[in-house]
DNA sequence: AGTTCCCTGAGG
DNA sequence: CCTCAGGGAACT
């Protein structure tokens, strides 16, 4: 499930590796389970394999960037060595872009295989429920035009204003790229604890103090998430093939029936936009009643401490990433 | 604005 | 066997 904290920690694993390299060439190895490789790929590629091979090739890679949950590998301008800007690589719930040391792939669900100009150097695309996309693309294009602003760069009052306008619940909102870019399932309920307000809030009743207590609630939610390099559930990894810890800290996301860190109230569990969502009903109260605090907010102190649980180990590949093999920067 | 589907693996 | 997990496109 990478959203934009892993998103971003693949984006800063990647820029050492890939900036000022060139694309030597794409392999899309024909294995997996099922469907054959043309089949596979067509979910995965926009462009026809042998184009999406052949425009790539001799690309060099200018910058890496992150725009929502999208990692943009622009690459050299047209005319130069292709007529290809950007790399758009969107990786959907279980799509990994790892560093690996050799073009042989381990995982049937490894789909591409970028070569690059230097020795030892082989970027694996891996993805086992294919959600992900790779497509070739101007990253001034239509397809990012659509996304709204990042949580991380908008401002309160601009925030306040787009709540405002909306009458969906919040959470959808949340969840809703348009909206703004970035933010998935996780973020979405751990933001909404973080700043103490239903899920199923209206988004144009919040008031102005709510609303900025909801802003806050995401920039501190995804900046810790960010330092700790993102949730690790799923099969999340780095370029390095290295796990992120922030899923320690989770406080209600996946935590149905347990006590809220906060007050003791057990964990509930809803349904909206077709997604589970964790919340404290008294933390959180009600989706109408506006302003109920159960503790003071400070704008910089967080309303939650951080908090590793007792008793949860970390997942066996965040102590031991499993991708990681003999790789050597 | 809400629902369904895609896809695979985990867990009951 | 079954249900659940979910980003986003394509529906209603």
């Amino acid at each position: 499930m990478p959203e934009l904290p892993e998103v971003e920690t693949v984006v800063r694993s990647l820029r050492p590796l890939l900036i000022g390299r060139r694309i030597t060439g794409v392999e899309m190895p024909q294995n997996g389970p099922n469907s054959s490789a043309r089949a596979r790929l067509r979910r995965i590629l926009a462009t026809p394999a042998k184009d999406f091979s052949r425009r790539l090739c001799g690309a060099r890679v200018t910058d890496v960037r992150r725009y929502g949950k999208n990692v943009l590998i622009e690459l050299s301008p047209p005319g130069e060595e292709t007529d290809v800007r950007c790399l758009l690589v969107h990786l959907g719930m279980t799509g990994r872009l790892v560093w690996h040391d050799t073009p042989e792939t381990r995982s049937p669900h490894t789909h591409v295989v970028f070569a690059l100009d230097a020795p030892g150097c082989w970027l694996h695309y891996t993805d086992i429920r294919r959600f992900g996309k790779l497509r070739l693309a101007d990253p001034r294009g239509k397809e990012l035009s659509k996304l709204g602003p990042d949580p991380l760069e908008i401002s309160r009052e601009a925030f306040y204003e787009r709540l405002r306008s909306r009458r969906a619940m919040v959470k959808s909102l949340l969840l809703d790229q348009r909206f703004v870019r970035g933010i998935g399932n996780i973020y979405a309920d751990e933001s909404l604890f973080r700043a103490c307000i239903h899920p199923a809030a209206i988004a144009s009743r919040l008031n102005r103090e709510r609303a900025s207590r909801l802003y806050d609630g995401i920039r501190e939610t995804l900046t810790h998430a960010i330092e700790l390099g993102g949730s690790s559930i799923s099969d999340y990894v780095d370029a390095q093939g290295r796990a992120g810890w922030f899923q320690l800290e989770h406080q209600v996301y996946r935590r149905t029936g347990e006590a809220c860190p906060q007050c003791g109230t057990l964990i509930r569990r809803m349904v909206i936009a077709s997604r589970s969502t964790h919340f404290c009903p008294r933390c959180q109260r009600g989706p109408t009643r506006p302003g109920l605090r159960p503790v003071a907010i400070g704008r910089s102190t967080p309303h939650v401490a951080p908090r590793t649980r007792k008793g949860i180990p970390a997942r066996r590949d965040a102590e031991k990433p499993p991708t990681t093999r003999g790789f050597s920067p």
